[in-house]
Order: C-alpha cells, then structure tokens, then sequence
DNA sequence: AGCTGCCGATCGATCGTTAGTCACGCGCTC
DNA sequence: GAGCGCGTGACTAACGATCGATCGGCAGCT
C-alpha cells in the first residue's frame, strides 16, 4: 500500500467550511476558473504536496495535461489562490483602516471587523493563504510578503497609537497582536455556514474581544 | 524539472521556531529516538506530504531502509508524534483544571495558561499535530480526536460554569472559547525562543486576555 | 553460532511535466 | 457564401524522477 490518501478523507478535517468561495470580482469563467476553484478546495483540504495534479484533474473533469493549457506549472496555480487571498484581505484591511471614525477605537474594530470577515466569508481560501505560503518559491512568494508584513504593521499601529493616546491599556502591544490576530485567523479553520452564526455575527464579537482586550480594566 | 521542494527552504517558515523539543519524559535514545527528533522537524517546516522518507532518513544520517527497522510505516512516525503532542497537552489541559483554586476565574487562568504553555514550549510538536492530523488514517487519529473533544469541553464547561456563577459575562460562550482556544494555537506558529519573551510571559499575557474576554464590562 | 542493526538494490506505483495529435470555431480571401 | 488557415483547448501517450516500502545479506557483538 503506497499511497492511499482518501483513506483519511471525510474524517479529519482541516478545515469545517465545506462550500468553495472566492471573492466575487474573481473571473472563473471556464475551465481555467473551474481548476481554480477546484485547487482552492483541494490545497485547503488535503495541502498542496497532499494534491497531485491528477487529483486535480479528476475533481474538474479533465485530463492532467489539460491543466498545462491554462497553469504553467502546478504551483502556479497555488501561487494564484495565494495571491487572491491575501489581496482581498490586503484590500479589506487597508479600507477598514481608512473609512470612518479615525480614532483607535473605531480602526481597531473595524480592522478586526475585517481581518474575521475575511476568513469566515472565504475559510478555504484564507487556510491555503496561511498555511500553504511555505509551499511557494521565493519569487512567487514575494509580493505576498509584503501585504503580509503591511497588514501586520497596521495592526500594530493602531495599538501603539491607541496606546500613545491614553485609550488603550495593554500589558505588551506585540503579544496583543498576535492574540488579535490568531484568533481571527482560526476562524478559517472552524467557521462553516452551517453553523448557526453569520460571518457578521463572529466579526462583532471578535471585535468586542479585541477591544476588551486592549481597553483599560478597571 | 519535476519536484524542488528544497527551492522554498529557509525563506518562508511555517514555523518560526528552530528548535527541536520534546517532553522530557519522552525516551528519544538512539536511532528510533532520532527519527522521531528529526520527523518532528521535518513535518513542522514542510509537512507530511511535503517530506519524504529520503528526505527523512537523510536527516538522520542513516538510510531509508533502516527507518523501517524502527518504525513500520512513515504514517506511524507521524502518529507518534501526534500522540505524543495531544497527550501532553491533555495532561495539562487536565492537570491545570483539577490543580488549585476551583473558582471559574482561577481555573480558566490556569487552564489557558497550560495551553499556551504547550504551543509555547513545544511549538512544533504542536504544528504537527494541530496541522498534520488529518494526514493520519481513521484509526490512528482516532484515539486523539478523543483527547481534542475532551479538551474542548474542558474549556466550555469552564466558561459556562462562570457565566452561571456570575463572575463571566461573554456575549457567546461558543465563540469566547473559539477566541481563546484559536489565539492560543496559533502561538506555535510564530513563538520561537529568540525572541524576547519567555514561554511564561506569552502564557501570563493570554491568561489575562482570555480574562479580559470573559469577564463583565462597565 | 545466533542475534541485532543497518544497508544496497530494487520493487511497482505515482509524481510533475512534456510531446504530439486532433477537433472545433473564428475570421480571412476568393 | 464557400473554402481555408490558424489559434485554442482538449486529448492520448509517455518521459524521467521520485515516491513508500521490501528483500536478502553483511558486519559487529555476545
């Protein structure tokens, strides 16, 4: 028995959500957007090395050498769902950041807002986003890097500044963003729409969690 | 060119820590003891799928035929090692909240404390086997899936405890132990000992997040 | 001599990828 | 409008490499 990977599906999920979602300004017309949606399952179920390209293949109905006509390599195709998915978070962020009340409190709820939003609306694509990045070569890999680095960074800055303004009240401002930001990413791992809460629902009160955490107590 | 995986080595971690750790009341003697060492290395930075048994046994400085002398399969690797993480985090997962004060506050703050601890600790151990478990067939997961149920309940019980009592006032308790659990898993991923905290420190800090969360607002 | 731990050689299967071919539908010229 | 060239997208077949796993045998020890 070499290789018998199905044995363990359907039984230990990586991830709860179970409905293949994309950003709507995604194109997926035809097969090119069939293999990228496909992929985007897959990767988020089974990993990247966890996926062969006949695998792939199969779920869209296509022979392996069809793919080569749309993705020149397989990880081009990964490269692709980890470029979409941290450009939307990239894009939700910076806009959350930038619209409305500007004081610390407001920016951090709406940042957490939609840091959550973001991995409960589009669960697969945040778990191959997060977890399949060390997959990438470097070069494919780059660019993703910095909005990585630029959405850390705004995180951080709301706090700091929060706390500079009397505000906030927080132990360590680096351990509060990675408290803030952890818990919001595990939410791609267990949030599924047949739960009983709304992606909505789980940004509000992560948000409430974010700014108990970082308000003063009394 | 058909598999480079190494191309991808040493720029974009999973895992932030280097360095190799186990409980210490784990026998790791001789080869079977360094197979296991380097397996938990190995899994952590590029996965199950993403690690052969060549790369495995090269490694150990040994060769590949010589890691079935030990250990009859490359899944029974990994399932040692999953066992070994969840079990050790049960044990303190259980061992904090049967230890001291039996008030929910104390409690909770004993048992995140724990929790942290494990992913703080032993941030790759915890990386397998948070994330590579469901590599692992039905029956070699099974006996885990039990020991995460039971830590789940753990903390809800806690938390529901608290709220009946009083002392908690949390919008959801679902998704409050969501929250807590999730920051607390993803400390294995960026927690390495360089950096300037002490696994106590990060676990002292989410401790009091996770009180922060539960307990009444103004 | 017998046991233990390790290794070289190799198995069949599967990996990512490529080459070559063929059917279809478009816009072109006559 | 008929015939044609051509790009597109799909296919079959196969490549060399690597996969997990197996086997017989050898060296060193008791």
């Amino acid at each position: 028995m070499t290789n018998d990977r199905s044995a363990a599906l359907g039984t230990l999920r990586r991830i709860a959500a179970s409905e293949i979602r994309l950003p709507e300004h995604i194109l997926l017309q035809g097969t090119s957007g069939r293999i990228l949606r496909e992929a985007l399952r897959l990767f988020a179920e089974r990993g990247f090395y966890g996926t062969s390209i006949r695998d792939l293949a199969l779920a869209c109905d296509i022979r392996s050498a069809t793919l080569y006509s749309h993705y020149p390599t397989k990880e081009n195709v990964l490269a692709e769902l980890v470029r979409i998915g941290h450009e939307e978070h990239h894009r939700r962020l910076t806009e959350a950041a930038s619209t409305g009340l500007a004081d610390p409190e407001s920016r951090l709820r709406r940042v957490v807002r939609a840091h959550v939003l973001a991995h409960a609306e589009f669960p697969m694509l945040a778990v191959v986003a997060d977890n399949e990045l060390h997959a990438l070569s470097p070069e494919l890999a780059g660019p993703v890097l910095m909005l990585r680095a630029a959405g850390r960074t705004l995180l951080i800055d709301i706090i700091n500044e929060g706390i500079a303004a009397g505000v906030f009240d927080v132990p360590d401002a680096f351990l509060a963003v990675t408290a803030i930001s952890g818990m919001g990413m595990r939410v791609a791992n267990w949030y599924d729409s047949a739960l009983p809460y709304e992606p909505d629902e789980v940004a509000d009160a992560y948000a409430d969690f974010a700014l108990r955490i970082t308000k003063p107590t009394p």
